[in-house]
DNA sequence: TCAGATTTGTCCGTATGTATA
DNA sequence: CTATACATACGGACAAATCTG
């Protein structure tokens, strides 16, 4: 028996050989893969395999193959989980309410998880607007608390948003202002209240 | 010139071939894709490329291939997604603390949202046990909000959870009860001092 | 500038295991 | 049991991009 068919599918072995591979030597963003032709001849599998598993690899973001050079580990916080993850969770079907309702909590959460830093939170600066782009704010919001996962959601759940409500929502200053003093407070309840008052939606 | 190697590469767009075919076909989980042959001369592409694009699908979750039946459009619930992506990408530490962060916003935001329904809630019943599982739990939570976009997110992250910590994790009765009476109460400071006690990670 | 080597991109031919009529 | 269709897998061939000396 030349090949065991019945065992798991080849190009999910090469997957795991690489995440050893990678374990193995330390590779690190940047590293270079060992070429097709190589992997393909040690773990003694065929070059379209390899391929095959690679470029699963690829559309998830987590390598980079340029024509010429090679293949090269990608950054994995990069990765295009969520991006494709939105795929299968934001459909054409989705409520509208639920959209916006969820949007909300996770700015809720993103202004919380700001309250827990120490260090003073310094937002864009309103030098005499009178309002300001809500996405702009919270931009900076979940830049700030690091957490690149809630960003990403946030950030397609945003752009999905957009496409339901074209206009770019302004909000005035004052409510900024009374946001920023409840950070700066680190109080809970009034950042809770001063939310619900100025970017709730109501519905 | 026989192809223009210049542009995007085939296995790309045979893949948004693929989508716009399940688009007008109006093809759902379950029916079957043209066959690999097919579609490669349908498309006019090896079929090399052809199974690139397949493969990338199927680890996505999103068709499955059975040997000497065909290719069929697949249930996203049943992707290997978080399994592979975890392996890669929650290598990293920051990734894990993002993960579990991210997850407890969630759930706050699932018991904040919890507080603005008016009938009351009824969760799985205690009834003598010494503790629960968590997830059970905020299950019936989300069930209850009725806010799918959310309680699908949720569900994602704490899978992704699952792949850090294997254990299922329990929480004694106590903590539970004491969540049910600041949600009997409405009382939000309470709600998110309780989760803090009881249901945050102590990083 | 240039030639040769390396690497990915793509296509094709062939063989094999499997399911179905 | 046979024939057909299909996915699985391998390996060869060539194109195109890049790097090296």
């Amino acid at each position: 028996m030349k090949n065991d068919y019945n065992s798991d599918k080849i190009y999910i072995l090469i997957l795991e050989k690489i995440r050893e591979l990678i374990d193995e030597d330390g590779l690190g963003p940047g590293d270079r893969l060992p070429s097709e032709r190589e992997l393909s001849e040690t773990l003694n599998v065929g070059r379209s395999s390899v391929r095959e598993a690679l470029r699963s690899l690829e559309l998830l973001g987590l390598i980079e193959t340029r024509k010429g050079e090679g293949t090269f580990l990608a950054d994995f916080r990069n990765h295009r989980l969520v991006e494709i993850l939105s795929s299968f969770i934001l459909t054409n079907e989705q409520s509208q309410k639920d959209v916006i309702e969820t949007m909300e909590m996770i700015e809720l959460a993103g202004l919380m998880l700001l309250l827990e830093k120490d260090a003073p939170f310094s937002p864009p600066s309103l030098d005499g607007k009178r309002s300001f782009r809500r996405e702009q704010f919270f931009q900076a919001v979940f830049e700030r608390i690091n957490n690149r996962l809630l960003y990403k959601i946030w950030q397609l759940i945003a752009d999905f948003k957009r496409t339901i409500h074209e206009q770019e929502e302004k909000i005035p200053a004052s409510a900024f202002s009374a946001l920023i003093k409840a950070i700066d407070e680190r109080s809970v309840p009034e950042l809770i209240q001063v939310y619900r008052l100025h970017f709730f939606s109501k519905q």
